[in-house]
DNA sequence: CGACTATACGGACCGACGGTCCGCTTCGTA
DNA sequence: TACGAAGCGGACCGTCGGTCCGTATAGTCG
């Protein structure tokens, strides 16, 4: 079961990999512009040392997200209010967006690249459901809070699995995508307070009375 | 300035090639894997045709998709209530949204092509402009109406372009977004009244006390 | 310390795709 | 009927993601 361990020149060639990419996508035009190959002579590797450690192109851009996203996902998973799980949902569901929202703005090269990569849809990637996951469980939180036990259907434990709360963390995630971002700071020309504000001020509409 | 009048087989080759790439968008998997040589081949033209009549493939992929959405364009710019202008703004956004989630869930391969092609990004598409701004002055309209002359700031005719609507336009669009529908029904297995039903109350909420 | 093996490396190579080019055909007109 | 322009088709090109395999090296064992 455990992987014999790994050469120590693959390990430094990772990070190198890594880290060329990286720097290669903030630098870029645009994602589609970066090739495997410019990559692989950024690192000074061959191209077979990247498909080798990494799959596919997918499967890099993967890894340099996650290990980009690392810190963000640790402070969502174990850190402390208004980010961490000891937040209260009202107020940890518009720190998580804004947390999204901010780190696609620090990187959006990147998130444009990793929404775009796979097979065309940001939603197959593991990471959107983890945040979908956080979202819609504390969306549904709030709700059962608001009403009583009152509302709902027949059936007073949730059975099913709620499909508004669902649906509204999509939305929420969709006000966050990295096209949407990249629309409005670069062709829209808003500054990165502004769109938080906007953001903000529309998480609050939305959860208002949930 | 007259465009010289067109040749009777180029306009029939063009309905042949909408007609043949239509086809192929709608019975694909994934729009990506429709290659330009497969719709010459199925319209029975060659591939300098194509690029002649379209440029690229993102023109081909746009004129097929205009084709197709003018019927709702129409009544949309001068059809009757609820879609058409003569509707009140806060019947009608909700009926615009709802127009597009169900094109969307007509026609979501093709939507989805349009959306993955150009540069990326579907916010450079003409038509995408076209909807916000619609959606964008209607929220406008909304919000000036609901607070009489107070609230804002000093400047009493808008002299910006309301920041606030226009964001709020782009998340209403997010929500509507191709991949996200097709997540939704193919992933998800919602089918189109479960989903016209989640966005209709989400549009509810973020409008119900704009 | 030297030999041996699993692991990793690199870059030539491949198939597919979007897009271009140019000689040939066909339409529309005089 | 003859002629020029508009249109056509498919061979051709450059690029890109991904594969393959002969070579080099890290780590281990005697």
């Amino acid at each position: 079961m455990a992987e014999r361990k790994a050469r120590a020149d693959a390990l430094r060639n990772r990070e190198t990999v890594l880290a060329a990419a990286d720097e290669l996508f903030a630098r870029s035009e645009s994602p589609r512009s970066v090739s495997m190959d410019e990559i692989a002579a950024a690192a000074g590797v061959g191209k077979g040392t990247l498909f080798r450690r990494f799959g596919d192109r997918t499967g890099l851009i993967r890894a340099v997200f996650e290990a980009r996203i690392e810190p963000l996902r640790h402070a969502v998973e174990a850190g402390p209010a208004p980010l961490g799980p000891s937040a209260p949902p009202r107020e940890r569901v518009p720190a998580l967006l804004d947390a999204v929202l901010c780190f696609k703005l620090d990187n959006r090269h990147l998130s444009l690249a990793l929404e775009e990569a796979g097979s065309g849809s940001p939603y197959q990637a593991a990471h959107y459901a983890w945040w979908h996951g956080i979202l819609r469980d504390l969306l549904e939180r709030m709700r059962d809070a608001a009403d009583g036990t009152a509302d709902g259907p027949a059936d007073g434990t949730a059975a099913g699995p709620a499909p508004e709360s669902d649906f509204t963390a999509h939305a929420l995630l969709a006000a966050t995508r990295a096209d949407l971002v990249e629309h409005l700071a670069a062709q829209e020309g808003m500054d990165r307070e502004r769109i938080r504000a906007q953001l903000a001020a529309f998480v609050g509409t939305v959860l208002g009375q949930g």
